[in-house]
DNA sequence: AATTCTATGATTAGTAC
DNA sequence: GGTACTAATCATAGAAT
C-alpha cells in the first residue's frame, strides 16, 4: 500500500515492525472511528502491542 | 475513497447504511488480520451491527 | 442484504529528519 | 520515539445484480 508490495508474514526487524505497528493502529483506529460515525455501529478495538503495553480504544455511539 | 468523498456524518438511508457497514465490516477486519501478522500483535474486533446481531472477531497471534 | 465492478479517494512503505 | 513526504498500493462509493 505503498512504495512496495509487502508480503503478508511477521516482520523481524523489531525497528520496522514498531514503526508499522503504529502507522496501521492509527489507521485501524481511524478506520473504526469512521464505521461508529457512519453506519451507527458500536465498536470496540483492543489493540495488544507486541512490545509494549495495550492500548484501548473503546468509542461508542449510543450509551450501554 | 471511491466514486466520490463522503461526508463523516451517520448515513441516513438504511439500504445505504447497510451496504457500507457491510463493505466496511470486512475492511476492517481484513486490516486487524494484517497487524495479527505482520506485527505480531493481538487485537480484538467487536463490531456490533446498527440493524442486527453481533459479529465476532477473535485471532490471536499466540495462545492466551 | 450481501456481492461484483471499477474509478477514484485513502492508506501506507520506504525514507528522511 | 515521533512526524512528514509521496509514490504506489489498497479500500471503497456508487451502481448494478
Amino acid at each position: 500500500m505503498g512504495r512496495k508490495k509487502i508480503e503478508l508474514k511477521t516482520i523481524e526487524c523489531p525497528k520496522e515492525k514498531s514503526s508499522k505497528y503504529s502507522k496501521r493502529k492509527k489507521g485501524l483506529l481511524k478506520k473504526a472511528e469512521e464505521m461508529v460515525i457512519l453506519c451507527y455501529s458500536d465498536i470496540i478495538v483492543l489493540v495488544f502491542s507486541p512490545t509494549s503495553k495495550p492500548n484501548l480504544f473503546y468509542p461508542h455511539s449510543r450509551s450501554f
